[in-house]
RNA sequence: CGGGGCGUAGCGCAGUUUGGUAGCGCGCACGGUUCGGGACCGUGAGGUCGGAGGUUCAAAUCCUCUCGCCCCGACCA
């Protein structure tokens, strides 16, 4: 390809409402642009990006048996009614009507569609198993799109679905995704880990996510360093450091005015591990207490896994309920439903005494509160894993990747079943594992970069090489160029050739900018000695080689 | 949905406090000189100041409403 034939928009400058290094870095080097909040057109340069990822996907996919299909964006609603989720998705889901004013969303996944296929036309355990996938655009109606590319309301992803006819079968597609999903990763030059998630709305019992180390990222990961154990920390199971344990006896403390842990630790001189922080929410069921130690921090998710949905009291609401005023209230002589973290379990404790301007000193378990023990802390670095003990550590990271047991949700919910050996008709047992290219390509970028621009995995860059002829008015430049450009291209070496009538800083800036992974320099100088240069875009190393070599160098 | 910020030329911004005929840099077009890390000189094109309504002799500037975008939070296959 031609650079002057290519739209290659660059830019000197950032526009002001990109944040995130890819955003700024794929906006700047033409890769995007903005079309609304979460909607972007991919410009020629990022479309050969996604076309690689896209190729990487297909060939990984194909190596373990699953099919390449595609499914309708838009799809009547009846079908989302029958596994209920039409009704469970809230506004995330874009609806809309026909002429006919029959009722249609937009797919943002396709598990019912695909589970749909599978109940009119899989009918004995010979069809079966079947792996299918597609890449193919998903639209939601995010809350909040962010970051560029990472989170957007329209976004491609690789999604399979994989239905068996038993149990070992939905754990060999899962073993064989998961297999699969590292090598992809892999060869798109990622840095990544496999984490146990919280399956989420997708339901089922298990799944994992692969997560890319970013600043940038949306979610956090807990990894343990002794055992491996690693895991988002919407469910990682810690263990707090332990506290010194004094043996007080049970007795009201005034502490008038002292409402928080912190106010009270230090009216009291104790660190805010020696309390026990009670946090009213309001679940469907009535109001549930939950303790926590001081130090730490109630996990929204992991409450909802024990109690179901809920949210936080008001102020008011936890003077009507308890009849205490907020900072003084404490489970003890509750008779309410309470849900405790068992980091409370041993120890001696200061909590609110249910009574104006006092707290309770020599709280313990068992015997001054029973309460019902669930892990409902925020995981912490520095918390230790609750599988070997060793400290555990806590990145930042993007979600590019996730694989779930959906176990018999929708084909039960379909009436997708077949027949097995006996005659018996059973349900398939179906699994989905989903990548997004886009933010492969953001997670690549985030994790490859420095101050000039972007530097590509070689897998995934929109070239493999950049051919840059300095001086165009150079008679013996061009007729090397032009030569090389061809040699390269009858190699199967991708090439752009920087053959506009620029002057050498600009093309010097826009190749580094635009990050392909080789930069083949002509210089006028450097010619004359029948030399040009390779110049690695990651390193600045420069060679000098002679233009007989060029091939094998780059190849 | 809650909190905050911002909308002025393609991009980055100034001008808004104190109302008085819209400006700078980059980019773009043309001419010339340059030519290995975003050149220089000259000439020029380009703007419903996000939109609507109001106040005023006069509104980018003041008031009301509205739309859009970004960030934090809530939410999140």
């Amino acid at each position: 390809m031609r650079f002057s034939k290519m739209f290659i928009p660059t830019l000197r400058e950032a526009p002001a409402d990109a944040e995130a290094i890819s955003h700024i870095l794929m906006l700047r080097a033409g890769y995007v642009r903005q079309l609304a909040a979460g909607l972007y057109i991919f410009l020629p340069l990022g479309w050969r990006v996604l076309g690689k990822i896209n190729a990487i996907l297909k060939e990984e996919m194909e190596s373990i048996d699953a099919q390449e299909i595609s499914m309708p964006i838009l799809h009547p609603a009846e079908i989302w009614q029958q596994t209920g989720r039409w009704d469970i998705i809230g506004g995330e889901m874009f609806r809309l009507k026909d002429r006919t004013d029959r009722e249609f969303c937009l797919g943002m996944t396709h598990e019912e569609i695909m589970t749909w296929l599978a109940s009119r036309e899989i009918r004995s355990y010979r069809d079966l198993p079947q792996v299918w996938y597609q890449i193919q655009t998903k639209l939601r109606d995010e809350a909040r799109p962010k970051s560029g590319i990472l989170r957007t309301r329209e976004f491609i992803m690789k999604d399979s679905y994989s239905f068996d006819a038993d149990d070992e079968g939905l754990d060999k597609n899962y073993q064989l995704h998961a297999e699969a999903y590292h090598r992809i990763f892999n060869r798109c030059g990622l840095q990544f880990m496999q984490v146990e998630s919280d399956p989420g709305m997708m339901g089922g019992g298990y799944s994992h996510e692969f997560m890319a180390p970013s600043p940038a990222g949306e979610d956090e990961i807990a990894l343990c360093s002794g055992c491996g154990y690693s895991a988002n920390v919407e469910l990682a199971l810690s263990v707090p450091a332990e506290n010194e344990i004094y043996d007080w006896p049970l007795e009201e403390v005034h502490t008038p005015e002292k409402r928080t842990v912190k106010e009270v630790s230090t009216f009291l001189k104790l660190t805010p591990a020696h309390f026990i922080k009670s946090i009213l929410v309001i679940s469907d069921q009535g109001p549930v207490l939950a303790l926590v130690r001081g130090d730490q921090e109630l996990h929204e998710k992991k409450m909802s896994k024990v109690i179901g949905s809920h949210r936080p009291a008001q102020k008011t609401e936890v003077k009507e309920i308890l009849g205490v005023e907020a900072g003084f209230i404490g489970p003890s002589g509750r008779e309410i439903r309470m849900i405790a973290d068992p980091c409370l379990k041993k120890g001696v404790f200061v909590t609110g005494a249910n009574k104006q301007h006092y707290h309770l000193k020599g709280v313990r378990a068992d015997k001054d509160f029973t309460a019902e023990w669930h892990d409902i802390h925020i995981a912490r670095a520095g918390d230790l894993c609750a599988v070997c003990g060793k400290p555990l550590q806590v990145s930042r990271v993007i979600e590019i990747g996730n694989i779930f047991k959906l176990g018999t949700k929708y084909s039960s919910a379909l009436n997708a079943v077949f027949l097995d050996a006996n005659g018996q008709e059973k349900p398939i047992i179906m699994g989905s594992y989903g990548i997004g290219p886009a933010r492969i390509a953001a997670a690549a970028i985030e994790q490859n970069f420095d101050k000039d621009g972007i530097i590509w995995p070689k897998s995934i860059a929109p070239f493999d090489v950049e051919l840059m002829p300095l001086n165009m008015n150079d008679a013996l430049t061009v007729k090397t160029a032009e030569a090389l450009y061809k040699e390269l291209k009858a190699n199967k070496i991708d090439v752009l050739m920087d053959d506009r009538e620029e002057r050498a800083g600009v093309k010097f800036k826009d190749a580094d900018l635009i990050g392909i992974p080789t930069q083949i320099v002509i210089g006028e100088k450097t010619l004359k000695e029948g030399l040009v240069e390779i110049k690695d875009r990651r390193t600045k190393e420069t060679v000098k080689v002679t233009i007989g070599e060029v091939i094998n160098r780059v190849k």
